[in-house]
DNA sequence: TGATGCTGCGTTTTT
DNA sequence: CGCAGCATCA
């Protein structure tokens, strides 16, 4: 398909740089450069060897990326089919093609191989399945079936599964995937710490397990195609030939699989581009490596590297801000974000009494927004955790504010969803024997644990899969005869059902098994108040159907793609997690939370030492940057943690932030109801030196010394190696009848002890539970 | 096979 | 504290 120019018609982003030379080479350059900077233009025509592009947050990376594959493209150096371009996630591929789209117009649809890492995976190896012992139709396990299957295995070793859980085997696996680990070349010692020494063996009886079953779990989709390229020289020169340029978003997210296959792919025409920002790599917890990101050129020498560092985003301050916090970070590889924009407001910094405070000021602060008709969709308050949330809610749903969670419990992965999937699963290939066993006795036919048990056995005795030997199994005497007709039935059923799969519409089929199964019904027939919920959600499903053309095509959409469009119409606030903000952009952003323990999270500390703090700095980062105009950062004194009342200090983080950049709002004291004062424990408190914004003088820092020294050291340690000090196995010096004093609450009588957690009736407070280490004797 | 009580646990999340 | 997952019992 030719590609046509003509279609371009994106508006250019803020020029700026609108001088005589850059219009004098619009006239001649090709249109889609006008309107870029330097750097930009320069990362979209070095097209040949290998480009590492550092994009700062909000420097116009995606802007870079289309317009360099549209150049690319209209230079006719490749067909589209020719390039390789790789994303995380499939929001990020689908903005990249239809950006791509308005600029070339229809040939984006001869680019093939764009698309995440797992589905170019699945390409990659449904063409090459029987190099990898697999048959092309394998399906494709969510991480539920993948640890059902781990449970049998488990079982079937009898390790007791309390002692080595089948969550942390599929963990342990995952990590070996995500590494490029095939079983024979997992390390003997890691392998050799689950379940006494039988972790190796457990991954490689689980690999097999696989193969019998014809499927692959997420991490084969990375795992498998880097072993055919490791072992078939042939396979892998057929691939480095045809992609001749090779394009790789968020590249600081890379985990070592996905790096080796890179690498090995670059090595044909060597045009390999990766885009990334070293400063936002935070998903080290689930194996990227930022240290792909910081040894490129080490990696692919010869490597031009270009920085991206004009902002088009945030204020000056809120990038100082940014700035100087990450500047804090030993490795990484420096940039520093400028912008033209005029300076505004500061970064406010907040502390409040506790996280119910917070959050009420919080929501003060959008009604006088709201008031000042701000939209609430430009509003944002990003935590670190999801428990923060609720405090948010809360508070929201009493003012009337409305709100949205983004990110919570995802569509596909509610019971319901799954159930009805594992029905259409079924239908499409009867040997997915995880699928089966999910609606074998769903609803309830009276086929208990015991019968399914035996149809197991008689699959692995016939070496055939559970359908087949159910099938046989339902005709022969041996299972109850109640289960052998609802079998019976059931075989009856999935019979017809494949019959009709290609005469009517597949919506209409799957109408037809939902009803047919009994499956509808058992939810209508459930008075739970959640059940016209999921009934609703099955509708649902059949409606996303009808955009598939196939049920294969929306089987294996589902198993890829486990995300879903947020209904973003409504003008609503926007809460979610500082990860899942990640790309996103705000107006108005709040930061609720920094405390230290919270945020740097004390287990990241304890389990990555100082890379665990550096990226937890990054997630702060990432937080900050986010934010359009206005920026609140806050962090409460005292938060109920799992029901108990924990102070905590401020975050570290918060110290960090270059002063010029953030005014000290003064502490909020109004304590709802209680009327309690200050206690002179914390700088804040005090709100003198802090409330001038002069929070890093020397005398706040003394403060802060005598501070750490005194009453928080006086509080034994909070955690030790990551564990609350909250176990019954401490014990308290406490007694039951002591008159204590507790910071937030004041004073009052111990009525109960329980190891070192107190329950105290305050004076004024009421009854609280509290650790010891927050009162003293009164 | 369903209901109920008990224990243990308690970042971040995509594919 | 609140929840999920399991074990136990009817």
């Amino acid at each position: 398909m030719p590609i046509d120019l003509n279609d371009f018609d994106e508006a250019p982003p803020p020029p700026k740089q609108g001088g005589l030379a850059s219009r004098a080479m619009a006239a001649t350059a090709p249109p889609y450069l006008s309107g870029l900077n330097p750097e930009q233009r320069d990362a979209v025509l070095t097209i040949d060897g290998p480009l590492l592009v550092l994009a700062g947050a909000g420097t116009g990376k995606t802007r870079v990326l289309t317009t360099r594959l549209a150049h690319v493209l209209s230079q006719r150096k490749a067909w589209p089919s020719q390039i390789l371009a790789v994303t995380f996630t499939n929001k990020a591929a689908r903005e990249m093609k239809e950006r791509i789209g308005h600029l070339i117009g229809g040939a984006v649809e001869g680019m093939a191989w764009l698309g995440t890492f797992h589905a170019i995976g699945v390409r990659i190896l449904r063409a090459h399945a029987e190099l990898a012992g697999l048959k092309s139709g394998f399906s494709i396990l969510d991480d539920d079936d993948q640890l059902r299957l781990l449970k049998q295995l488990l079982q079937a070793e009898s390790i007791d599964e309390k002692r080595w859980p089948a969550r942390h085997l599929a963990n342990l696996i995952d990590g070996w995937k995500n590494r490029g680990l095939t079983p024979d070349k997992v390390p003997a010692g890691e392998a050799f710490s689950f379940a006494n020494g039988l972790g190796g063996k457990l991954y490689a009886d689980y690999q097999a397990r696989l193969k019998t079953v014809n499927a692959a779990d997420f991490g084969d989709l990375l795992l498998e195609p880097l072993r055919i390229f490791q072992e078939h020289p042939d396979v892998l020169k057929d691939y480095q030939q045809r992609f001749k340029y090779m394009l790789v978003d968020e590249y600081q997210d890379t985990n070592t699989a996905q790096y080796l296959w890179l690498k090995l792919l670059a090595q044909g025409h060597r045009n390999i581009c990766c885009v990334g920002d070293d400063d936002q790599s935070i998903y080290g917890w689930r194996g990227a490596e930022v240290d792909n990101i910081l040894r490129f050129e080490k990696d692919f020498p010869g490597a031009k590297i270009i920085r991206l560092e004009r902002n088009y985003r945030s204020t000056p301050q809120i990038l100082g801000a940014a700035s100087g916090l990450i500047a804090k970070n030993e490795a990484r590889l420096g940039k520093t974000l400028h912008t033209d924009k005029e300076a505004e407001n500061p970064v406010i910094v907040r502390g409040h009494w506790d996280g119910e405070e917070e959050a009420r000021q919080i929501s003060d602060d959008i009604e006088s927004l709201q008031r000042k008709k701000l939209p609430l969709n430009d509003i944002a308050i990003l935590v670190r955790a999801s428990f923060q949330m609720r405090a948010f809610e809360d508070r929201f749903i009493r003012a009337g504010i409305p709100y949205r969670v983004i990110g919570g419990p995802r569509f596909y992965e509610r019971a319901e969803i799954r159930d009805a999937l594992a029905y259409l699963k079924v239908v499409a290939s009867p040997d997915n024997d995880l699928a089966f066993e999910r609606i074998i006795n769903t609803p309830k036919r009276g086929i208990g644990d015991g019968s399914v048990k035996k149809m197991f056995d008689g699959a692995r005795a016939r070496r055939t899969s559970l359908y087949a030997s159910a099938e046989a199994m339902s005709l022969e005497p041996g299972l109850p005869a109640k289960a052998r007709t609802s079998l019976r039935q059931l075989f009856d059923s999935f019979t017809r059902w494949r019959g009709q799969l290609d005469h009517i519409p597949h919506t209409e089929l799957a109408e037809i098994v939902l009803d047919e199964s009994g499956y509808t019904a058992m939810w209508q027939a459930d008075k739970s108040p959640e059940a016209e919920g999921r009934l609703d959600n099955l509708k649902e499903l059949i409606r996303s159907m009808g955009e598939f053309e196939n049920l294969t095509g929306f089987l294996e959409h589902v198993a890829l793609v486990m995300d879903r469009d947020q209904g973003n119409e409504e003008d609503r606030v926007n809460i979610m997690t500082m990860h899942s903000a990640k790309g996103l952009e705000f107006a108005q952003v709040f930061l609720p939370g920094w405390e230290e323990g919270l945020f740097p999270s004390q287990r990241s500390l304890d389990e990555k030492g100082r890379a665990g703090l550096e990226e937890e700095r990054r997630l702060a980062y990432v937080g900050i940057t986010r934010a359009k105009q206005n920026l609140t950062i806050s962090f409460a004194q005292n938060r109920q943690v799992h029901g108990l009342w924990q102070s905590a200090l401020p975050s570290r983080f918060i110290d960090e932030l270059p002063e010029k950049h953030v005014d000290v709002a003064p502490m909020t004291t109004s304590y709802g109801g209680h009327g309690l004062g200050s206690f002179g424990s914390s700088r804040f408190d005090e709100g003198k030196a802090f409330g001038q914004g002069s929070y890093s003088t020397p005398g706040w820092q003394r403060a802060q010394a005598n501070r750490a020294a005194g009453t928080a050291a006086r509080h034994t340690p909070k955690f030790i190696e990551g564990e609350l000090v909250a176990s019954s196995a401490a014990r308290s010096d406490y007694e039951t009848g002591t008159r204590v004093f507790h910071q937030k609450f004041g004073y009052g009588t111990i009525t109960h002890v329980e190891g070192n957690k107190l329950t105290v009736d305050f004076e004024k407070a009421g009854e609280k539970r509290v650790l010891d280490s927050f009162v003293e004797r009164g």
